[in-house]
DNA sequence: TTGAAAGCGCTAACAG
DNA sequence: CTGTTAGCGCTTTCAA
């Protein structure tokens, strides 16, 4: 009667692919075969195979694949500044499309400095297979230069010759511009954003476009920093320049401007409405509530990773137009009729008290 | 005389180690040496391969060097929901941390899934070296299994035999009890987040150690979903429960029950005075301005990537005891005296109007 | 359909 | 101090 010896412990490294092709009595290259081409190996070796692999706890080591192949099932996305709340429901949205593809997402920050977003591109470049750019503060050409290297997404700016997603800034500003027309304002300021934000820009162009055509005027005050502390500041100078109707680059600003101006007596909406742009997530914290045109966040996230895919897959990137995601205006409370009762002025309501 | 042809075109594919060697008359060992440990190279070979590759623009492949050493230069945060704000300033946090030790960070978002958390987990482990795991929904079993096969830093939570980093929740409780006892308030409602949240109970166990100390009575509701929605039927189920002093699971909840309650016409703070946890973001922009427990988020973030650079680099993690980052009271303005005039009825103020 | 063999780019002994 | 030689684990011709 033999002892039964215990089985020896399983190895410490995990199992390789000739573990599994000597358990399964196959060459490597068959085991190899079976997990990316199954099609060309036979049924019940396959099954064998998958058998032992099973048996074994084995997985494929994705840094050994992505040696010969280069296929590393990594994505990079690189934020300009991580933040900002407008890129929370971005970066999930991109998240979950690269998990549902099986591609793992490397998230780098490169706040607010163009000298740190290329380092962290150039740590990702050779590990990823795409990069998604969000809101990069490269020059467009540093941004083409890179795209030569891998497939690449730019978020929201339009870039010439690299494939962009970016939201209907216009149809944003307009509907923002003929809101406030509804409302009886006459004249529309325009609170700026960072001057290297192409959003920015557009988004100015096309509200004094959208103006225009409302017979509407438009004044502009800026750039300030996009966040709470910005809108404070300008609000600290828009006392000096009466307004009824504000559009703000982004809800912080907006944020801040309301902050700013309720904290020297200025009512909003009565004495001032406010809109903003992106509809994050404070927006509907903030009181009063932030009337703001909206984008679809998750799905701009998404949709980036799922075109990154698509073009790593092989497809043509056609046209370089942008592809281009709605907006609409959520109407919250920021926002009310001009009253001609009211104006706004240093010292807070003129009228009233 | 001799045209000049102009130099061959660089061949698309990056130069390599051998290109490098060829270039500075040496063999590649020796460059890789040069690289990875430049005492063990004569000083002027050294200068000759770094003026060779710096001239063919030469970077080493990360992915190449990780097949035999196994070190990637990566580190995996994988948190239990991307979505919850707690996070914004944690990531920021660790991926500074990263970023400056030259690693580059994956980053996973479960979805608040445990099935999604294995699944990101058994992706990522291959290819890092080290995981932190954000306020994880795993068992304690799995999070012990998993820390065997990969250095990992446990975040928010205490994990035996596992190196965690908390927050002082004790102390935020204890004076959070305090501030309330100073105000004048006799019984604090505690509003519970997700039973599976280790924070949870121990801010709940925490509060009513404190609550015992200073006289105080405590009761608890819930559990709720840690987010406004939570908190605004929270809010819904306090209306039968009047009281004047509720300290919620985090700020999210507090920010919904704050939302609910002035909607049926209570007057936070005058009717109910209300303490949160984390100092997100958004606690400093409600009305009335959150008082609240912070952390030091950012901080949170930097040590667990810090302490995890530190075991993966063969620091001895020392007794199975938690780090622990300290907590403070940020008073606002969700929190006043105790009124006897007033008490919070489902109909809003009992004695006003 | 399967096996053998070469190699992806780098590192790590081991000699010299 | 430097060169030679094996691999790391997987994929991919090329034959059989």
């Amino acid at each position: 009667m033999t002892v039964e010896r215990p089985p020896p412990p399983p190895p410490s490294r995990p199992p390789t692919i000739y573990d599994v092709a000597k358990a399964a009595g196959v060459a490597a290259s068959t085991v190899s075969r079976a997990f990316s081409r199954p099609g060309r190996v036979n049924a019940e070796t396959a099954e064998r195979i998958r058998a032992a692999a099973q048996a074994l706890g084995y997985r494929t080591n994705p840094l050994a694949r992505a040696l010969p192949t280069g296929r590393t099932s990594m994505i990079a996305v690189i934020i300009s500044d991580i933040t900002n709340p407008f890129y929370f429901e971005i970066i999930r949205g991109a998240q979950a499309a690269a998990a549902e593809a099986g591609y793992t997402m490397l998230l780098a920050d490169a706040q607010e400095s163009d000298v740190l977003e290329r380092e962290a591109l150039d740590r990702a470049l050779p590990t990823v297979e795409g990069i998604v750019l969000a809101s990069s503060r490269m020059s467009d050409s540093a941004i083409r230069m890179t795209a030569k290297q891998r497939p690449m997404i730019v978020l929201n700016r339009a870039v010439a010759g690299v494939p962009s997603l970016v939201t209907d800034n216009p149809h944003g500003a307009r509907r923002a511009a003929e809101h406030f027309a509804d409302l009886g304002h006459r004249t529309i300021t325009y609170v700026a954003g960072p001057e290297a934000s192409w959003a920015d820009g557009i988004r100015w162009r096309s509200l004094r476009e959208a103006a225009a055509d409302l017979g509407l005027q438009t004044r502009r005050l800026g750039p300030y920093k996009p966040n709470v502390a910005g809108g404070e500041q300008a609000a600290g100078d828009l006392v000096h320049k009466p307004t009824t109707a504000i559009l703000a680059y982004n809800d912080q600003l907006a944020i801040g401007i309301i902050r700013g101006l309720t904290a020297v007596g200025t009512v909003v909406p009565d004495d001032v409405s406010i809109i903003g742009f992106d509809n994050i997530f404070a927006a509907d914290l903030i009181t009063p509530r932030l009337t703001t045109v909206a984008a679809p966040l998750r799905a701009l996230g998404g949709t980036a990773v799922h075109n990154l895919l698509a073009i790593i897959n092989g497809a043509r990137s056609r046209a370089s137009d942008p592809t281009v995601l709605p907006t609409r205006l959520v109407e919250r409370a920021s926002t009310t009729r001009r009253s001609r009762r009211r104006a706004m002025t240093p010292a807070g309501r003129t009228s009233a008290n």
